[in-house]
Order: C-alpha cells, then sequence, then structure tokens
DNA sequence: CATGTCGGTGAACAGTCGTCCACCGAACGG
DNA sequence: CCGTTCGGTGGACGACTGTTCACCGACATG
C-alpha cells in the first residue's frame, strides 16, 4: 500500500497529463472551442483556478494535444517504414498502419481532423506545420521508390501531399465513424488503397516538366 | 422614391437575409461554435429574442448557411461543365471556375471547410450529404471522358471522390489566404493543377480488377 | 528543524450566454 | 373598419464563462 511519497515534479506531471486526458475525452462531445477551462479542471477534479499552475491558456493545453497527437504520428510512419516489395504492398500495408493507429488513437485523431479546419488560428498554424513536416518525411521516403529517384523536389512534394491529403481524408471519415460498422469502414479503406493506386499509377507516365526548362539529372 | 410600403412577408425575409449576412461576417473571425445567437442580432440590430422568429436554433441557421454555400458551388460547376478539347484543358479551366468561385464567396467556402470536420453533428453531416451529392454529380459528369465509359460505379466513385477531396484540400488552403499573397496562391494552385494531371495520367492504365500487375513503362 | 516554494482551494468578480415573457404597433384579412 | 396576426421590443432569469486573489498545507531545501 505504502506507495512512496510521490515528488512535487511527480504530482505536478501527473495531473497535467490528467487534464490533457479529460479534454480528449471531452473532446469527444464537443469540439474544442466549446471545450472550457471549467469543463476540464472539474473533470479531473481540481478548482477551476488551478488551471492556470499548468497551461497559461486553453489555447496551451490545444498545443500540447497537437504535440501528443503527432507523437504518436510518427510512431505511425516510422512503423510503415519498412521496406516493402512492391508499391501495392506498400500502400496495403501503409492503410493497414493507419486505421490501426486511428483506432489506437480514435480520439487524438478526431482532435487533429477536426481542429485542422476549425481551431483557433494558433491551433491551426500549429497542425498545419506539423502536417507539412510530416508530408516532407514522405518525400524523402518516397525518393528510394522506382521513378521516383528522377523526380525533381517540386514534384515529389507535390505528390507527398497528394497521399497525405487522401489519407488525412480517410482518417477524417475513419473518426466519425460509429464502432459497429466494419462494413462501412471496409469499403472507406478499399475506396482509399484504390485511390493511392490510382495516383501510383500515373508515375511512371509523369514528365519531369510540363515545359521543357532545365533538363535534371542523371 | 416612395418605394411601396413593403409587406410583412418581403420584411421577415430581409432580416432573415440580415441575419444570414451577418452571421457569415462574423464567421471571418470566430468559429460557428464560438459564434452566439446574441452575437449575430447583435450585429443585425435586432435583439436576440426576435431571433425565434426567423430560426428556432443557432444550427438551423447553420443549415440554412449550408443550403446557400453549396447554391454557389452548383453554380460553380455548371459554368465548368463546358466541353473543352482535353482533360488538361478540362483541368486547369476547372480550378480556374474554383478558384474564382472561392474569392467570390471566400466567407461561405471557409465556413464550409471549417464545419465539414469541426461542426456540430448535424451541419457535418449536412454538408457531408451536399459533398456527396456534389461528387455524384462530378462522377456523372466524367462518364463522357476518355477511358472512363468502361469503368464500373465504383471505380468511377472512388476517381470523383479522390477530385473532390483534393479540391476541398486547396478550397481550404485558399480560404485561409491573406489576400495579398498572390505568388502563395499561384503556387497553390499550380500544385492542384499538378495534382490532378498526375491522377488522371493513372486512369488509362487503370486495370478493371485490381489482380497483381506492374505498369509498363512508356 | 526552520523556511520557503508552490499546487491546489474556495470565493468572488464581471461578462456573456440561451431562453422566456408581456407588450407594442403595423401589416393583414374578413 | 375592426379584430387578428406577428415581427420586433425590453427586461428578466439562471447558468456558465475566464480570471483574480488570499490562503492552506505538504513537499523541498538549507
Amino acid at each position: 500500500m505504502a506507495r512512496p511519497p510521490e515528488t512535487r515534479q511527480e504530482g505536478k506531471d501527473r495531473t497535467r497529463r490528467k487534464l490533457l486526458r479529460a479534454a480528449l475525452k471531452l473532446l469527444e462531445k464537443r469540439s474544442f472551442d466549446r471545450l472550457s477551462l471549467r469543463q476540464v479542471t472539474k473533470e479531473v477534479g481540481i478548482v477551476p483556478g488551478a488551471f492556470y499552475r499548468h497551461f497559461h491558456d486553453m489555447d496551451e493545453l490545444g498545443l500540447a494535444l497537437v504535440e501528443e497527437s503527432f507523437g504518436s504520428l510518427r510512431g505511425m510512419i516510422r512503423s510503415a517504414r519498412a521496406d516493402v516489395p512492391t508499391w501495392d504492398d506498400a500502400i496495403v500495408r501503409s492503410v493497414e498502419t493507419l486505421v490501426t493507429h486511428v483506432h489506437a488513437h480514435r480520439t487524438h485523431f478526431r482532435f487533429l481532423v477536426r481542429e485542422r479546419a476549425g481551431g483557433t488560428p494558433a491551433l491551426r498554424a500549429a497542425i498545419e506545420d506539423e502536417l507539412r513536416a510530416f508530408t516532407d518525411e514522405l518525400a524523402v521516403d518516397m525518393r528510394g521508390f522506382p521513378y521516383l529517384g528522377d523526380w525533381d523536389e517540386e514534384d515529389i512534394t507535390m505528390l507527398a501531399s497528394l497521399v497525405v491529403a487522401t489519407v488525412m481524408d480517410t482518417a477524417a471519415a475513419l473518426t466519425d465513424l460509429p464502432r459497429d460498422r466494419p462494413e462501412v469502414e471496409a469499403a472507406i479503406i478499399r475506396t482509399t488503397e484504390r485511390q493511392l493506386r490510382l495516383i501510383f499509377l500515373g508515375v511512371p507516365h509523369w514528365a519531369p516538366r510540363p515545359s521543357s526548362r532545365h533538363a535534371g539529372s542523371g
């Protein structure tokens, strides 16, 4: 029973985590805009004023949530980075990984998807920044794919952002799904796989430049 | 000068339009969730209680805004329907039309983009429905394109929703742009055009059935 | 052991919110 | 013409909001 008495910093960190977890829980019902400081502190079981011991602002709490969310996203892309024989395999595997992570971090994804478009300027900017970083990572990864080695930076980024947009759209659809509709989810996944396949089908036929300017490497 | 004294219905409609316009104006700064009934009525210059003579709810006002927004969207697709010689022309022309309409109905688009993900369930459902209808219309339109005549319904819808997702992503980016950054806007447009071009580049090579195969190079 | 630090308390504040109500007066309709 | 309809008024209500403050007591430190 007698656990070692909590150090002060430990206690503070624990409360901070409780605040983030409580916010995330309440965000399943309300949007971040409707989420009040008082609701969060009440959920945690502390007095409203105590909130300021951890965050200066609700916006600051929101930013912390963005950080958390993208933390799990990075884990995702890392595990999907395993080398796969063909593009089709890469696509199926990546989508699979995405779905798994959306299920594991449903509330985080929902938060990201909703606040990306609707949140306060600070939140939107933070999410957009992280998303851009994510896109860039994907672009670097794709350098190793067949055909893409020759593509210039702009084209690769263009492709990567198309993939990210498609994937985010899927994630958005998944987070809004009731838990008990596996057949709808399967249809969404199937569509996403096909969309990605279609996109990469065009890759070998992409002309480096629509109008010839500088010819490129090799 | 002496205009005929306004009929009662005319007056009511005028106030209703004023409410919608005021809401749209205020939505440039706050999100719909933060937009209060009182703010809207104050902007119009009527008393809060008078709101209920026009809408039962703020949600109902939101739904009216969704309707308005998609009204202008339908006008857009109709004008982009003009037959064009090549896919590239169709793409450039469509994107052009999109950009024009985003500028002309900036607040409507911003509202749609934000509430699609973040709004109340009723709003999100309404927007998703309209968007699905929009996608279906596009699918029907594309039937006439080369290669696409043979595609089955699912594949065409898959393609149409990919196009719509890409276009919505562009619209979202455009609505958040400061008015005085034409070069950023140009970059976004350029990227979108290329993404659409890449997508349609894969169309001729799409196999009706997703068996394992490899793309023949050009 | 004494002192200071600091997370959490409880109460108060000035606003804002949605909603309801009796009421006014002009357009309406028989 | 006269009674009805109804959009808008003005005020009130209870609830909820963010923020502040003095204060408490357990941990921290010398």
